[in-house]
DNA sequence: AATTAAATTGTAATCATTACATTTTTAATA
DNA sequence: TATTAAAAATGTAATGATTACAATTTAATT
């Protein structure tokens, strides 16, 4: 999957990011892989390209997008970060298995919580936890 | 807030937990202290009526718990895991002014998800961020 | 009491993230 | 274009929660 590079300059650029290559360059990767990477994961493809890349860098370039409000933070792992350019309101499940993060459709009705009215609420976080359809059937099939 | 110990150990018994001395008063811990405590909150108070407690063991303990189902572990900060021992299924918010950790009352009609039937989901968690009414209330007197 | 297993402890390692100072790049101005 | 100022990027070192591991203590069993 391709991101028109115009698009991607305007699109930080309404966000008051200045459209450096490597902002630029980051953001365009998160777009092209919705698989909810680490820090570490976005890194080692990226460094190849762009071999004087920093970590700092990378985490300065994430949490300036998070701040900005145009990539989530994802926080279903105890120990390690993952992101997000897809800002609209849904949940995450990891499968205990394979690992893999998948994307669950929310009901927004189902967000309409009594007990919050009093609160304002900035972010909503939901995820879950179990095995995913395809290890499932593998496990079922081994089960013979 | 006081816990009977007899039931303590009964109920550290039933999930396969040997009830040592120092299992039982973290549990007993968590049951009087249900503001989401962190380990470094949970180790400088039990500390000071168990000198020689030492960290490795409250992680040890608290991860056995978290492992046998009587405690959850609540990661709605990015860097520190927090511990619950009310495992019924809610939700929490955390106000980004005063850092408190609320208790919300979750429908669990709201959580019967489409697109999650195929998933055998183990664990579910939802949390907010956003302004207590506390602080939304301190906020606004504060504008005069 | 002797022996084995389990629980606890202390120290050191791990690893994601951040702090900070320096260098490089970009933008603004003369 | 040259000069200066601001922003971005970099590298190294620090931080801090968590875990690994080996040693010690405690409890359970024979």
């Amino acid at each position: 999957m391709t991101v028109d590079p115009k698009n991607l300059e305007q699109l930080l650029k309404i966000h008051n990011i200045k459209p450096s290559h490597h902002r630029m360059r980051v953001f365009q990767y998160l777009l092209e892989h919705k698989n909810h990477p680490t820090v570490d994961m976005i890194f080692r493809d990226l460094v190849k390209e762009i071999p004087t890349l920093s970590k700092t860098t990378l985490y300065n370039t994430l949490n300036l997008f998070v701040e900005r409000g145009i990539v989530n933070m994802v926080n279903i792992e105890e120990n390690e970060s993952r992101y997000d350019p897809d800002i609209s309101l849904h949940a995450h499940f990891k499968c205990a298995y394979c690992s893999q993060i998948y994307d669950i459709h929310l009901e927004v009705s189902g967000l309409e919580l009594s007990g919050l009215e009093q609160f304002e609420v900035s972010e909503s976080h939901v995820y879950f936890k179990g095995i995913c359809p395809i290890c499932i059937k593998n496990r079922d099939e081994h089960i013979n």
